[in-house]
DNA sequence: TTTAAATATTCAAATATTTCAATATATTAA
DNA sequence: TTAATATATTGAAATATTTGAATATTTAAA
């Protein structure tokens, strides 16, 4: 994984509301639906979907369509690539 | 870790020069003088002590006086917490 | 086809981050 | 003690991020 993509992830990763979102997936089981997303921070809908959205783009999270729903799913090899390249920092 | 932490962390690995002073360790061996994390990035001094200290608030770095220069040592242990704490949004 | 629901986008304000010039502080050398 | 070296701090400019109000888009239900 290059320097620019642990950037994006690790700034996927430094916000407590992202933080917050992806702990939520222990929980859920497998998936979330954006709007259990919506219930569980305390922030308007634009601001959830804004960060949902840096979520998407550094592909921890998977967006899947469903009708007029959206489902995510964590992308765990995008995470586990993450922590590979941060145990590569230890000699 | 709370999330808190998680997010100081994050946010001080979220930056592309931040991320090559950490990387530089596996080649210094042990430790890394901050003379050398000067030489290595095209910036200014000020702008290098202002990245160091972001690690070293994040406890990824421990600082250690010799003289009028510093050292660092990277923190193994709060990096494998923080790993762990990726570990854990695993289901 | 009109209406309602779910999500996204745009815009602007507030705040945070990055960078550097200038300067300060601390420590060693002369 | 004075001068030089290493690092830190301050202040300001540029840029990025976070948030919400308003609005747009998409899809399903009536």
């Amino acid at each position: 994984m290059d320097n620019k993509k642990i950037e994006r992830i690790s700034k996927a990763l430094s916000d407590v509301s992202r933080i917050a979102i992806l702990q939520e997936f222990k929980k859920k089981k497998d998936c979330l639906y954006c709007a259990e997303v919506n219930d569980l921070l305390d922030l308007t809908q634009p601001s959830v979907s804004h960060h949902l959205k840096l979520l998407v783009d550094a592909e921890l999270l998977l967006p899947e369509k469903e009708g007029r729903n959206l489902k995510y799913v964590l992308n765990q090899q995008v995470l586990d690539e993450y922590i590979a390249s941060l145990n590569e920092l230890k000699d």
